[in-house]
DNA sequence: ATGCATCAATGCATACTGTGCAACTTTGCC
DNA sequence: GGCAAAGTTGCACAGTATGCATTGATGCAT
């Protein structure tokens, strides 16, 4: 996390010019047409240089994902051994929520959360994620290597994506957010299963 | 699914023998090493058609999971209107599990499964599931837009995506598939939340 | 069966993606 | 200052993906 060096520094400071230059154009033009020509251009950056730090313009664009999944697990980690396992999650993720999406971030987050070609690489995100998140569980549980901490993981990793997913299709505010991050942690915790009838 | 004029049956033939051609390659090279060009050689068939059946490779490789997806919905849907949601899920995936992975497709399953490479796609396959399972489980249920149908419908897929790639890593029978499908749905039924200690 | 309309297959041109390699520059440190 | 490590860049090249025009196969009505 700690930045120490002028290097250190630099290359952050590259990175985060790659993405908003990517996440820039793409609400400008759409994310469909934007290259990584243009991207490298509006980043005053050699082309070569964009694919040091990111693979594909895709990974660019979801980088803001990825970090807000890392913070989320640091929350997670750092929420008090004693709480349930979903109650640390919930309050992790609306720490994450609250604390990241300022309203002027949340068109560009809209944008990619939408995009059709920005879902595989969005999901490999999430799931790129789902192993650490299933170790900070197992720790606090004091499990290893059964089914359940995996499982956890991967469904609350995605029953947030769902949840992010609905609330940016429809414009409301954070206390809406929080009572659907809530009703989802509600079901997860209560049990999925119904009866027709 | 019936296939009627002659039309229709040259072109799935023409896809079954891209996608074959494609998993055959990437048994023989890996994943990494396998270009369209050579996909497109291989089945006899020109590039640019390949292009005219999948959007790339990747789409080509993992063609068979969203046909057992596709299959898993469909038998979700001819379950019994009586049976509860989870327990249809649950007799669904076991009835297309046990009647699609023959012994010899089951190492081109765990080829597709773990290639880094095929994970962007191989979950979009899951997502774009996602939105017609929810339906499945609203209409089962007499639901309409609410957050349930919808959230089970993804932890559902993710779940099993779960156990899939769990049970492919550690080389077992069919029996220990059907009872880790019955762990993880099991969980689901019963709730996630866990207390440390 | 003939002819027509539709749809699929193909070749070609072209823009874009992604990586290895080598030259050059900046940074950190003694 | 000067050296070693690390970062940036240009270049070459293989591969990906799509639009467009042409050719060929199919289905159907007459």
């Amino acid at each position: 996390m700690t930045v120490v060096g002028r290097r250190e520094r630099k290359k952050l400071a590259t990175r985060t010019a790659l993405r908003e230059a990517a996440l820039h154009l793409a609400l400008r033009h759409g994310v469909e047409h934007v290259t990584v020509d243009q991207i490298a251009a509006e980043a005053d950056i050699a082309v070569r240089t964009f694919f040091n730090y990111f693979s594909s313009k895709e990974e660019a664009m979801v980088a803001g994902l990825a970090a807000e999944a890392d913070a989320l697990i640091t929350e997670f980690r750092a929420r008090p051994r004693a709480e349930p396992v979903l109650r640390a999650l919930r309050e992790a993720v609306v720490t994450v929520m609250a604390a990241g999406d300022l309203p002027e971030q949340i068109d560009a987050l809209r944008l990619v959360v939408r995009a059709p070609s920005l879902v595989p690489q969005r999901l490999a995100v999430y799931a790129a994620r789902e192993k650490a998140l299933a170790e900070a569980i197992a720790d606090r549980l004091g499990l290893e290597d059964s089914l359940y901490p995996a499982l956890c993981a991967a469904t609350a990793l995605t029953a947030m994506r769902l949840v992010l997913e609905r609330w940016l299709d429809h414009p409301a505010s954070m206390t809406v957010l929080r009572e659907q991050i809530d009703e989802a942690i509600g079901h997860l915790a209560a049990g999925m299963e119904r009866t027709p009838q």
